[in-house]
DNA sequence: AACAGTTTAAAACGCATGTTTGAAAAGTCA
DNA sequence: TGACTTTTCAAACATGCGTTTTAAACTGTT
């Protein structure tokens, strides 16, 4: 009773789920080792069976904490910005930092991407418990800039094609470092690419808006266009 | 003895790198296994040892198969389009089947979104094969739009926002599937994708034609700029 | 038919991995 | 302290894997 409770044996879940972490982003759920995992984390061979019954739970265990840290960081809030404008700035530099800032344990994202691409039942957890809602969010801000109708299919199309510039920088991004050496990641870079992003997107936004209310059946063809203004 | 009539002799090399394509572009390189592969391929466990000494060896084999087939099935002609909007719309519409397109071995693509995550040394080999290449063809259509200076940084940002938008639809696929069930990728979807991203792409790359090529922070001047209509 | 070179086949080897076990250690509470 | 639970540990187990080995089957040539 006067030992101070729950300091040490807590701490070996907790090191477990960071060193998990780590190795699962570096190579896969498969390729990952538990002998790997426990090496860095200073445990024993058997703590992860003991603690997470066996490999599979210890996935989804560091699946569930990496999304739990990761909102705890960068918290999403909707209404950052005056003018629709400044929201997709703010959203696309968050979304920028979330996904290739190196503060944090740098493998939240990693982990992300690597289930995107080979989907397990993470991926539904994660999908409507998190990116169901941030999907809504650039799909306001792209319905507040373009005036489109609420159910328009073109705004899915527009915020899709935000979003997949932001991402090109995590999925692509051993290509990008071959490609382009000169281009780095540090905070200051992350925010000049946000900057492009946002002005990219504004302007291809924009020109939507102009488009909108002169008819309200458009023919749209993509052929050389006249310059407005 | 008594064995029945044997195969078509030498298929068994094109058996083994179609099912390992597939495997491998399924699972991973370390999550396949070989008894998988021979399995699909009708072959013996040893075959893969015989004909590509080790595991790794049937790997970078496989990778080079992919990007000949690739490279026969969708020759990319730099030229293809008149004007530089054409020739963006033909680029975008082609890079967007190649990834996605259902109708040849569709395990192409998703290797090499294997590979850019997860970065090996045949990832090296493609970037100077064919990525340095192609994305020199973006870079140039995105000069001629834009009229920026040959070797201003923008140019690589625009080609990146363009890629990514096509990139998107590969490497987040299955999360389009969860969030957008309606989103379907027959050959008609694709076009109209296609439209999508070149449509918004045109109307940012026009945006920044109208500026002037001074300054990167801020006030945009009308300048007498005005060329072609 | 007989030979030599190439390809395929079945079985086994060695090793790394996920998991289990049984006991020791640490912690908790009377 | 002493009973009881929780956690850690070292060792072993069982299995699946890449690889090797040895021999058989097939090919073409004489």
């Amino acid at each position: 009773m006067a030992v101070p409770p729950h300091h040490p044996p807590a701490a070996t879940e907790n090191r477990l789920l960071e060193s998990a972490g780590e190795v699962f982003a570096e190579k896969g759920f498969r390729a990952a080792t538990i002998r790997d995992i426990i090496r860095r984390a200073k445990a024993n061979v058997a703590a992860v069976n003991y603690h997470y019954g066996d490999k599979q739970g210890l996935y989804t265990a560091v699946f569930r904490y990496a999304r739990k840290c990761c909102e705890e960081q960068f918290p999403v809030d909707a209404d950052a910005g005056s003018t629709p404008l400044e929201q997709l700035h703010v959203f696309v530099r968050s979304l920028l930092r979330r996904i290739l800032d190196h503060g944090r344990p740098a493998w939240h994202w990693q982990l992300m991407a690597r289930e995107m691409m080979e989907p397990s039942a993470a991926l539904d957890e994660m999908v409507e418990q998190s990116i169901r809602r941030e999907f809504a969010i650039i799909a306001g801000i792209v319905e507040n800039i373009t005036r489109l109708p609420p159910h328009d299919p073109r705004i899915r199309l527009c915020a899709s094609s935000v979003i997949g510039q932001v991402l090109f920088y995590r999925h692509a991004q051993a290509v990008v470092h071959r490609l382009h050496p000169e281009q780095e990641f540090a905070r200051k870079d992350l925010d000049a690419l946000a900057i492009h992003i946002t002005d990219f997107s504004a302007a291809a936004l924009e020109a939507i808006a102009k488009r909108q209310p002169a008819k309200p059946n458009g023919r749209r063809r993509n052929g050389p266009r006249e310059k407005n203004a």
